[in-house]
DNA sequence: TGTTCATATGAACAATTATTCATGTGTTTG
DNA sequence: CAAACACATGAATAATTGTTCATATGAACA
């Protein structure tokens, strides 16, 4: 694996590695959803929410579509999609503790 | 998802968010390596390396196995394997760049 | 046993980063 | 246009964490 490659994915998992912007992409995987949604289901303030949201497009794990005054946003494409539900599926799966 | 599945699933991403422990679990997927050998090869301290392994072992994504002074260590099973093929999959077919 | 090699660990430091607060931009509606 | 709503952004702070250095443990070997 080239070292670009590497650092590639790592900036991805150092992305979802933060409970919060992991919960923030989950909620976005299946519909869009606006980001004062998204703080009030989480219990997050919207400006953390906000900043959450753009390293997250930065990296295009989402996506925003404005709607009027909103902007909902959602996972970028299905790689994300299968990505995600592929780890989650593992989790469970792995569910051996200390 | 349950607060806590999403935790764990946090801290796994998070692990593998630095550069340097993804690049020690990536060479530990296929065959078992020692700690020397990793430092070696990927520009790093014994040292540096070691605390890295002691976080991914706690986190059960690797393992450690003693073979007279060395300690070698290999993906701790293949729900690790998988998942991290899985995404590295993932990471080459979506190389869209700004 | 003392020495050497391989790995682990603890404390300290440097750097990164998650969060908050205040404010700015864009959109709708009066 | 002004006010209200939804979201974004910048600066500052607080907390986390990656890295190093020194040292400890444990195993082989003289």
């Amino acid at each position: 694996m080239h070292p670009d490659e590497n650092a590639q994915l790592a900036e991805i998992f150092h992305l979802l590695g933060d409970p919060n912007r992991l919960s923030i992409v989950l909620r976005c995987l299946d519909e869009p959803i606006g980001v004062g949604d998204l703080a009030d289901s989480l219990g997050l303030s919207q400006s953390l929410v906000s900043h959450h949201l753009r390293l997250l497009r930065a990296a295009r794990l989402v996506r925003g579509e404005r709607d009027g005054k909103f902007v909902r946003y959602v996972a970028a494409d299905d790689h994300v999609r299968d990505m995600l539900k592929n780890m989650t599926a593992h989790i469970h799966e792995d569910c051996g503790d200390d």
